[in-house]
DNA sequence: AATGAATGAGTCTTCATTCAT
DNA sequence: GATGAATGAAGACTCATTCAT
């Protein structure tokens, strides 16, 4: 018993490897770009035994996608949003997702790359189910805790909870997104001196500011 | 001569029904996978012929984006900002922004798409400066109605101008490219009723709120 | 009727800056590389006109082919090998031969190349035909002097002047070409010191030593 | 282990029997016409394999021109030459040089390419050293049997022996030249009969008689 | 006569995928 | 399981030639 169990632990280990490498190889020279070949170079494999562990191309994709989305989950999941006011767990989960924004940018762009999702859920894989899971969790993490603070009196009641959540992260992503992208741009760095960790820290503030009562 | 002219016209009008036909064919079928020669169908014409207009599928893809920074500038420019006070311009540039990704919704997806950025500028062409002072443009104005809120008194003095107006188009691209994205999701639409129009209205009010005194 | 002479002549004229141009893309660019718009670029024409002195791409070719035969049926011509002597006569002509690769580099280059000889026949035009008896014409000439030599006893008499004649040629044509091609080789300059005039006055005296009797 | 040792084998004698594909079609078609698809369905191959075994047409183009080196090279080495005396060397050089150009006739003709050799050498493979040096070689062995002859005293040592080397090499390859390519056109034949094989035995007479003493 | 826009067949090259070993 | 040689279907781009104006 214990040998194929070994065995398939070795398996996924080597899947993972995989997975690593692809990143750096996607990441690097861009996903459209990269090349199944320069992948098993990464992965210090032969072209056919990728295909052993992934069907497709797009397959690999879609584990690289994936992998992102667990990232995310393990750091909210990680962070232990300890303040027992609702307001203040919000801001946690803000600096959460700045953090994973810096420690992850590649992925962090992927977030929103409507092709991607489409690859990552057309296969009905369980494991793409809990890929859209993932994304849906940062949401209701972030309804709950605005009812939470609805409850307590600090935000405002008259904006559904749900509806709510979806414009705090599209908000937050927002900023992130447009800040880490033009962080080296020359034109942006004239308009305004950059500095993402504060810029967001302000952007969490200005959002608080708009959900409080 | 007015036969040059027209000639010289009928060459502009013909590079513009390329681009359109471009736009066509990337927007349905994506950027990456969409083929000169699917363009040229499209644009019923042979693929030589796009040749002679477009030096590079690169150059054909930077004029399509281009283009999408051109509607955007003439949306902002069509729309009279009428009212006297800067918040008031400011919810109404929002709404101007918000009428831009539903009327180009391809478009705005491309507007913070990081590889066409370079794509767009590589070429050092005036063409190109203008597709970035476009971006600006919004930015540069953003601030000015901020700087004007700031001195009417209506808008908090304790961030700088610049940094508040990247923060602010930060947020509400974000909510709409979200929203705009998921629209269709059915996972989503669970979540919380979905109306793109009410979730930017709602950002937007919540905005205001985060800015104002 | 002295209207429709000039039209006639300036035709005539046009062709021949055509093929002046050609000369000039044909051999900075290699014959097998530069294109037809090329040619008209530097014709100062529309590629439309080429078309209506050429029928093709290789009847342009063809002119350039034949013109580097008249250029050198014409210093043969010029070169009055006034000397009595046959031997002198013969040696007179070498010096024609080279001044003519020196003056004309490619177009000696493109003597013996087999395709073009193919080119510039296929069209059984009479300037084709014109084209290779410029070819035979030095042949003819040489075989004269040596007949003349025999005749003086200059000459051994023991081979056959056409074959003789084939020969010197071919001894003469090959230094010159084995000489002009590597001059500009580092490895080539190394093995002796390079000057085509002296090498061909020496290979000259050698060829004579060869036929004397 | 021997079986990786067979792979690399049959991986190097799959090469070969490209570059004898790409002779076949090279030479009947032209080099400059013939296209890597001809090449690869005369070597019965995909066009993709082809790309496997050499990165570029220009690099097989180059092994074609390596491998005629090659057969010169092999051919002159393989010639013993017997006697004792460097007349007869030499004169035995030349006959190898005319059962080269007959053996391989359109080797023959590329030997003084002046695109080849530069193709040949743009990668600075050792390959293209070699390359260079055969080339090399032959005029080098020319030198050392002229100053084989000069020290006997049957060779006149009034010219330069490398002088003399490039001469006498230029002179046979221009006569074996002129005549294989003209071997098969009527007008030459008319003007004398035409036996290579004689035409260059007379020429060796010829240019021994020029460098004798 | 001159133009130059339009054509489309043709070329090189790449790369995801397969399969015999 | 692992390999890597082989495939062939595309794809981007070129260019000689034509033809309406």
């Amino acid at each position: 018993m214990g040998i194929s169990e070994r065995k398939q632990r070795e398996k996924e280990q080597r899947r993972h490897d995989i997975i690593l490498a692809a990143e750096g190889v996607f990441f690097s020279k861009g996903i459209h770009v990269a090349t199944v070949d320069e992948v098993a170079e990464a992965a210090e494999l032969s072209k056919g035994t990728l295909y052993l562990y992934f069907k497709n191309r797009e397959e690999l994709i879609a584990a690289v996608f994936h992998r992102g989305m667990d990232l995310l989950q393990q750091m909210m999941v990680g962070s232990s949003l300890q303040s027992s006011k609702a307001i203040d767990k919000i801001r946690a989960l803000g600096r959460v997702y700045l953090d994973f924004a810096k420690k992850h940018p590649d992925h962090f762009a992927l977030l929103l790359e409507k092709e991607l999702h489409r690859l990552a859920m057309d296969d009905s894989t369980p494991e793409a189910q809990s890929c859209v899971e993932s994304g849906l969790q940062l949401l209701t993490m972030l309804k709950l805790l605005i009812i939470q603070g609805i409850q307590e009196g600090s935000i405002r009641n008259d904006i559904d909870p749900a509806r709510m959540a979806l414009i705090v992260w599209g908000q937050i992503h927002g900023v992130i997104a447009i800040a880490s992208q033009e962080e080296h741009s020359d034109h942006f760095q004239k308009f305004c001196s950059f500095d993402l960790e504060s810029i967001v820290t302000t952007t969490i503030e200005m959002i608080v500011n708009g959900i409080i009562k």
